[in-house]
RNA sequence: GCCCGCGUAGCUCAGUGGAUAGAGCGUCUGCCUCCGGAGCAGAAGGUCGUAGGUUCGAAUCCUGUCGCGGGCACCA
């Protein structure tokens, strides 16, 4: 189906050609939604000044040339300049018919194979996207940051694809550095085939904190560590295999996580600090040779232009300490070199809490001074930000202790276990646990993704799992009762053929609902776009209140005449599908009654 | 100290230089012999932190200022 404002834009185009010449084919027309109509353009204003003409004026003469026949009603020219756009409800009707008569999106279709059905429609730019998120670290509780930069990147990632680009997902996880000296110390200390250390799939924060312990009040531990550390990075081969035992237990880990999550990262997209441990000599030495890196009090370190520190003195991004290790500038610095040669990447998205937007740039800035990036490479900081508690500060347990992810999970589960029991829907023995998961996660991704991601926002799972108002549960619940209502279309045994009928749009809820279906390529375009998932939950939770305001206002099973009953079974069934795959491209599932 | 971000309804948050700044929650008022009331319709609630500037037009751009958060050399 094509984008409504892609249609109006291809028209202004022409329009603005005939009436002012060849270079203004290409000017936005400035289209915007609108209270007096279906969309404004603005086009007229800012271009008469340029025209050294009155707005109303040019205004006047776009419309003599544009040609909406058809499409729009007669254009309306208000106050200032102002072109109001009002689609005919025949144009909407037909143009929704179109959508789903291939048959191809049934009403049983899984949400999650939408994507690829729908993609081609949407308008792909056919780019190769790195998407770097999610990046826990081997032998770490995940915690609420870690959820965040989760799901928001993985709903990007599903954006892209469902849009038609390449997606290389990039699970930046911290396998490497100084920490696993004294992790591999400990493991050996309480034994590899300990129960202690097959906690680390399950409960990892015991095994880090007693580690960190030792290493901080023992000598002969701490030294042990330091000398790991070196056999480690000098690839010594016990040394690696004890480190792969510790990357296996953690990956079975962040995999039950993710699985739990309903996350689409495999262990394919693992792509860890450690590597890109060859290439850290490697880049060093092109950094030096380039001229770009130089010693100071001991440590190689490049100074990018434009960036000073507290005494307003030159702001170094250390690539090898002074004791000649690597830290982690290093390893992003090799990591953006990889993705803009080797991956091939058209745009690279970092999904990393916001507190890292200074590294950041100071990592592009080198990168393109080293001659690393083409000039149409785009690279972006997704800042996430902060997920804080109550008191305002960054969400921990009462005692202080950093929220454990799979107890939040959990907790999350059980209390939309616990908001089913008051629903009317009944289910089958299996089927309650399946729904509570699904409405319980969906919840708690839908928070995380509702809210513009550079902002910090304040967890509050009452909020999250209520049934009313901006929440998955409420789209689960919409998407739930329509499927409701078209089971009873199939098993009613009267006239199954309204899934060819024409739409008619006779009332005004009708035709609100068929325009804010109709607004969905517009709004994925505009997420992949600005790399902003919370436009589309914006969105659905529009359409899911146009659907209620029309299911309240026109009887669908029992309208007055068999065209009508079909005509909005149909309506019904497009709004699920689209309700399905918006929240298929969040990550979120539409139980099938709950 | 310098740099970055944020101050919008009681609360949580939207808002692409465009018309009368929106939504949800909460509060208040209506609506269940009616396809799923986990719903719908409506009301009250704002000097968009503050003072200037830019222009036909500013919550949005610029400057000052106040408040909050974050960052600023060998952790990531």
């Amino acid at each position: 189906m094509p984008s409504l404002t892609s249609v109006l834009t291809a028209r202004f185009a022409h329009a603005l050609e005939q009436a002012f010449g060849d270079e203004f084919k290409r000017r936005d027309p400035v289209i915007r939604s609108s209270q007096f109509a279906d969309f404004q353009a603005n086009v007229a204003l800012p271009l008469a000044k340029e025209l050294k003409s009155k707005p109303r004026d040019v205004a006047t003469t776009i419309v003599d040339h544009l040609d909406l026949d058809g499409i729009c009603e007669t254009p309306e020219i208000s106050g200032p300049g102002f072109i109001n756009l009002t689609f005919t409800s025949d144009w909407l009707a037909a143009t929704l018919g179109e959508t789903d008569g291939t048959g191809t999106n049934g009403v049983d279709a899984d949400a999650a194979t939408l994507g690829a059905a729908g993609g081609a429609g949407a308008g792909g730019t056919g780019e190769t996207v790195v998407i770097d998120y999610s990046a826990p670290n081997v032998a770490k509780e995940m915690h609420v940051g870690h959820l965040r930069t989760t799901v928001v990147g993985d709903a990007l990632a599903r954006t892209h694809e469902f849009i038609g680009n390449t997606v290389i997902r990039q699970n930046h996880i911290g396998d490497w550095g100084t920490p696993f000296g004294m992790l591999i110390e400990h493991l050996l200390d309480v034994g590899i085939e300990s129960s202690t250390a097959a906690e680390i799939s399950d409960n990892p924060n015991a095994f880090y904190q007693a580690a960190r312990v030792k290493f901080d009040g023992d000598e002969e531990f701490a030294t042990r560590s330091r000398a790991r550390v070196v056999a480690l990075q000098s690839g010594d081969p016990a040394t690696l295999e004890l480190w792969e035992t510790l990357v296996g237990f953690s990956r079975t880990y962040f995999n039950r996580i993710y699985s739990t999550l309903d996350v689409s990262l495999t262990d394919a997209d693992l792509a860890g600090e450690s590597m890109y441990n060859d290439d850290l000599a490697d880049v060093c030495a092109e950094l030096e040779d380039k001229g770009l890196a130089r010693i100071s009090n001991g440590a190689l370190c490049v100074f990018p232009e434009g960036f000073t520190g507290r005494e307003g003195e030159p702001l170094p991004l250390i690539i090898r300490k002074s004791d000649g290790g690597y830290g982690y500038a290093t390893t992003d610095l090799a990591a953006v070199r990889h993705r803009a040669k080797t991956l091939a990447a058209d745009r690279a998205l970092y999904v990393v809490g916001a507190p890292q937007a200074l590294h950041f740039e100071m990592v592009f800035s080198i990168a393109r001074a080293a001659g690393w990036l083409s000039d149409d490479i785009r690279l972006e900081h997704v800042k996430i930000g902060n997920v804080l508690g109550s008191d305002g500060k960054i969400l921990r347990t009462r005692s202080g202790a950093p929220l454990r992810l799979a107890e939040l999970l959990d907790e999350a589960i059980e209390r939309a276990k616990v908001t089913l029991r008051e629903s009317s829907a009944e289910f089958g023995p299996d089927e309650e646990d399946e729904v509570a998961a699904i409405v319980g996660i969906g919840a708690v991704k839908y928070a995380d993704l509702s809210v513009a991601h550079d902002t910090s926002y304040t967890f509050d799972l009452d909020r999250m799992l209520a049934p009313i108002g901006n929440t998955a549960p409420y789209l689960q619940y919409a998407g739930a009762r329509i499927r409701s209502i078209l089971r009873k279309a199939e098993g009613s045994g009267e006239d199954a053929t309204w899934q060819e009928a024409p739409i008619h749009l006779g009332e005004a809820a009708e035709r609100d609902l068929a325009l804010a279906i109709l607004g969905f390529d517009d709004v994925v375009a505009e997420v992949a776009a600005a790399s902003q998932p919370h436009k589309l939950c914006t969105y659905l939770f529009d359409l899911a209140q146009s659907f209620t305001t029309f299911y309240e206002q026109c009887p669908v099973l029992v309208a007055d005449t068999p065209e009508l009953r079909a005509s909005r079974l149909r309506l019904s069934q497009v709004v699920l599908e689209t309700l399905e795959t918006g929240l298929g491209i969040l990550g979120i599932r539409v139980p099938e009654r709950m």
